[in-house]
DNA sequence: CTTTGTTTGTTGATTGTTTCAACAAACAAT
DNA sequence: ATTGTTTGTTGAAACAATCAACAAACAAAG
């Protein structure tokens, strides 16, 4: 996959176009002049790019309902050709599946609990899915996104290690593009709820903090566990460390004193119970917080799915502005489509051997081809 | 200052003037063609770049030792013409000034103890300095990098909050370029440090964690505090966080059981009082390192002037890799100069409001206008 | 219904940057 | 001297972005 790609200078001319595109993306129904302004170029160029992108076919004319306001000429409204995609949350004991439009809206939602950690059940269960939603909705799916636990390589597509699949040093996107037939990225669970409110909080200027409270089935104990990753946003796009471990807590949401903070079975815990978790948990993040200075704090996963159990903890305990993750329990897949989304719309810089570096036009091209 | 600059796009055309000018900064030496290959462009865009830039006046050629290895012709070295600036950190109770070409190598180290905390002495120290080192060094300064304690939008120049220097909200860069009439820019010391081992530590790829342990001297107790300051490297930059607080800790060395982390007058401290020091504060910090996930953590300030104090201890406690900064008590001054080196010469994306976004042009230009 | 003013979008000429391909220069080794 | 290699230059061509003038589309006032 991923063909030669000329050489070192991807398409360093194009990056308007590719802007161009991703504001459209981002913002259906813009006109040309305020793609202009938002992009900071010229009318006239905005005018050449637009007609270069309607003769591709990535992009089409839409009527914008009124005039803006008091007269003047009425703006012709841009919006992308219907591309879908797949957002898929990979954990141990169930598979959430959704399919997204390339600007993010959701149009299915399911979850598969699985049996199995295997890679084959996963893949057989998309695979399903991927026929049954190209018949149901008419359409070709473009790519997919899949957030799961454990240290990803997104660049790469190389899970590092993710003990909850028992998976370690695998080239798992290259796999499934094999097996699904689609383009495919892959990124930690907290790092696509991140990417997926980049995307929702446009009124924030990008340094955010994603927490992100997961179950997991460990496969040792088979036995239930919980863990908190952080999905850091700093100048608008997700931070993965050194060694793809930023967002990991030395031992999994251990406290320094060794207490467990397991909180099993979350029904029937009454609120003094999470208190004491939150306060324990916070404590030792305390510092983070304050070291990463946050525009704010966005807490999902099993945080916001309980928000009526922790919420008077939260509100006792966090002196930062926070809130709780609004896409119910589907942040992770639906920031896995965002991952996905985001990724083909930026060119990235001189990341030379990141997959799909020919941005969305390999991308598109590749979903009419196959 | 800084006039108009026409609109909202400076100048995106002359990015690779910028960043071939960058290059000849940072590798002093370096020969069209392998200027070409670092940067991603033709040889002859090359040609073209450094032919302006030649007649400009701001790089120069130089002849090479030697050919590179079997035959061809001898590459043609390209440098800077000799520009130097000022690098200055500002503590209560110092000013330690270098001069610094814009490579970031230092001619000249002075340290000057004061007596007030008041910005009237330190104008005139740096005054003066301009006015001696003008004369001695038979040049003129194009501009000077300022590291201070506190919390600093660089940006801007706005010191937002010392207390050490007891200032607050004042737009310090401005006052000081109309003072000591030279360009200026203002910088947290923390990250003033860590600007300094991004240009030091180029073997790296973009993720430091930069300690800096220093004594201040408080103004209320008027009385010796330290205080640790983390500069946070993500991708090739530092991070500033949301309200310019990153790596401030919630209480300045603090610890969770209230417990006072000072540890008066360094020398004729026992290696135990250091170990002791060391675990509480790691202790704290364990969880900022681990989410971080930096390559490798660099201890300055008084971490690496006593290093002997503190070498067992840091032994004992670090599990990542950890180096002491290797430009003994300059660390800040001389980072203070990278700093600006850095800014001038790095077109500032859409930063609309940052200062001396006209880049090394409009800085250079001045210098030859005053 | 016409006029005026406003805003959106287009057009063609122009500027500036980058590339390409061919060539010249400089050097080492045979 | 010849050959091969690497560096650097040149002019034509491709391309992207801008500018200024213009056309289109609309609202409101007369």
């Amino acid at each position: 996959m991923a063909e030669s790609m000329t050489a070192n200078k991807v398409q360093e001319g194009k990056i308007n176009r590719c802007r161009t595109m991703d504001l459209i993306r981002t913002r259906p129904g813009v006109s040309r002049i305020e793609a202009a302004e938002a992009l900071g170029l010229n009318r006239s160029t905005l005018t050449h790019i637009v007609n270069d992108l309607l003769a591709s076919g990535f992009v089409a004319e839409e009527q914008l309902p009124s005039a803006s306001g008091r007269g003047g000429r009425r703006p012709i409204g841009l919006k992308l050709t219907p591309f879908y995609l797949l957002g898929i949350e990979w954990q141990s004991r169930f598979i959430r599946i959704t399919l997204c439009t390339l600007s993010g809206e959701a149009v299915y939602h399911k979850q598969v609990d699985t049996v199995s950690y295997g890679r084959s059940e996963f893949i057989r269960v998309v695979k399903e899915h991927i026929e049954i939603l190209e018949k149901k909705f008419g359409c070709r799916i473009c790519g997919a996104g899949i957030g799961l636990p454990g240290r990803i390589n997104p660049h790469r597509g190389i899970v590092i290690e993710s003990r909850p699949l028992e998976i370690s040093s695998l080239p798992l996107a290259e796999e499934l593009y094999e097996a699904l037939g689609i383009p495919v990225l892959i990124e930690n669970d907290a790092n696509c709820f991140a990417w997926g409110e980049i995307e929702e909080r446009k009124e924030f200027g990008g340094n955010l903090l994603c927490m992100l409270l997961e179950f997991h089935s460990s496969p040792e104990s088979r036995n239930w566990d919980q863990e908190v990753g952080m999905g850091i946003v700093s100048r608008g796009s997700v931070y993965h460390g050194s060694n793809y471990a930023a967002g990991e807590l030395p031992a999994a949401g251990g406290s320094a004193d060794g207490r467990s903070l397991v909180l099993r079975n979350l029904k029937d815990r009454s609120s003094e119970e999470a208190l004491e978790y939150c306060r324990t948990l916070f404590s030792s993040l305390e510092p983070v917080i304050s070291v990463l200075d946050p525009e704010i704090l966005i807490l999902g996963g099993d945080f916001s799915f309980h928000r009526a159990l922790f919420e008077p903890a939260l509100k006792e305990l966090l002196s930062r502005p926070w809130t709780f993750s609004g896409k119910g329990v589907w942040e992770v897949a639906r920031g896995a489509a965002s991952f996905f989304a985001k990724t083909i719309f930026t060119l990235p810089g001189f990341n030379d051997d990141a997959l799909y570096r020919g941005g969305w036009e390999e991308v598109l091209h590749h979903k009419e081809e196959r």
